[in-house]
DNA sequence: ATATGATGAACCAATAATGACCCAATGGTG
DNA sequence: CACCATTGGGTCATTATTGGTTCATCATAT
């Protein structure tokens, strides 16, 4: 294939051939395509001559790029496979947080029906780990595992899932800034005596008690987090 | 297998060479992997970068890591194959059936409050269209479509992209002997009326009463489902 | 001559990866 | 017992890569 002929409708030519590669398979989806800066010296073009090309591509949805990363071939819904597995993606901060508050309750009023000792020993485990932790990101982890070992009591893996999937949402990076800063000492230890109040409610198998903890501990994150 | 390609997004390679070894038996389940600066000696890739992907790993039960100790295989679920396409898998349809109960009738509460003009004629067009359909599949599909708009409307992406887990779930061949047997006209009729009862108590915005109805329709159709 | 498109280069912003350094738990060894 | 090497846990500043942006300039067709 030679594309050497400088031609104003040169581009046209080369934009075909890209997309052609990309439905042969040449580049599958959730692939990254080369740089914009090889592609344009592989085609012997201006890398804003391949930036508009692939702009284009962009607004057709057939490809997704990010700064820092690369472009990628979109998959059936522009996740690049880069990413998380979450099955929850462009979601919010405020969102994640609303549909905490939406769920958790709920499956602390499941965990309360279902959990066995060793449910209660993981939860247990959990809150020490979050309150030996030396960084916030640590906290986080173990902040993060409490709450999926609340999903874990349930025994209902629809419920696991779900937590499974707003856990990886809440770990992108959006976050990173917001819980970085929210994360004050004082606020840790609040947030310890809060999981220590939903683990003393379940054990006790007060359904009504966990579910408010629950409930103020998602509004307290939420306070610090979004400030509503 | 060459990996030297020294690209800023190449980890994701030796991160999928690593999985690979683990799958293939090279590393075998409860043995121990590589020191964290073996591995990074060895591809060639920084200790922090090497932590990164062991963190991944670990996050996905892959690996369990023990300070002072090493890096082992994990042994027990059977997570090792890859994440569920959906989101959610190895989900009964009692466990689906009680996670819509826990989640529907909140976002009834939030499509109240955020439901637009075009989300109403949405909803509308789904009642519409599944009390037109002619066969139990079409009337399932619309009857999802309608659960899907509803949640459409809480502007929400996280609570979209759960219902739309839940509503792939739903489609999976296990229900289909179940949805088939529990769907009699008889029926069908009792869940139009809900349905008309829904959006009416969404076009009023009248939270209560929309929660309510939601809630009553999923009783219903778990009664029919799974006889309780 | 002018309009349009392509070019090249410089710079910005987000992300990935690195290297250097420390801490904490574990298991030996003297 | 004390000490020490090993191993994972974590932080930080820095570098490299990648898409995003702008602008002056050149080339070609009309």
């Amino acid at each position: 294939m030679n594309i050497r002929e400088k031609s104003h409708t040169q581009t046209r030519a080369i934009r075909a051939f890209i997309t052609e590669r990309i439905s042969a398979g040449d580049w599958a989806p959730g692939d990254s395509l080369p740089t914009e800066r090889a592609l344009s010296a592989e085609y012997g073009i201006a890398r804003n001559t391949v930036r508009a090309l692939l702009h284009e591509l962009e607004r057709e949805g057939v490809i997704v790029r990010h700064i820092g990363k690369g472009t990628y071939v979109a998959d059936k819904r522009g996740n690049a496979k880069g990413m998380a597995a979450s099955g929850i993606s462009d979601a919010s901060p405020s969102d994640i947080m609303e549909v905490r508050l939406l769920t958790e309750p709920g499956i602390g009023e499941l965990a309360v029906l279902r959990a066995t000792q060793a449910d209660f020993g993981e939860l247990q485990k959990c809150v020490e780990r979050s309150e030996a932790a030396r960084s916030w990101r640590e906290f986080e982890r173990w902040d993060a595992a409490f709450h999926e070992a609340l999903a874990l009591a349930t025994k209902n893996h629809a419920v696991i899932d779900i937590l499974k999937s707003i856990n990886a949402a809440r770990d992108e990076a959006a976050w990173g800034v917001l819980k970085k800063k929210s994360l004050t000492a004082a606020r840790r230890k609040i947030y310890q005596r809060q999981h220590r109040a939903i683990l003393a409610a379940l054990r006790k198998r007060e359904s009504e008690r966990a579910q408010i903890a629950i409930r103020q501990h998602l509004l307290a994150v939420r306070e610090n987090l979004l400030g509503y």
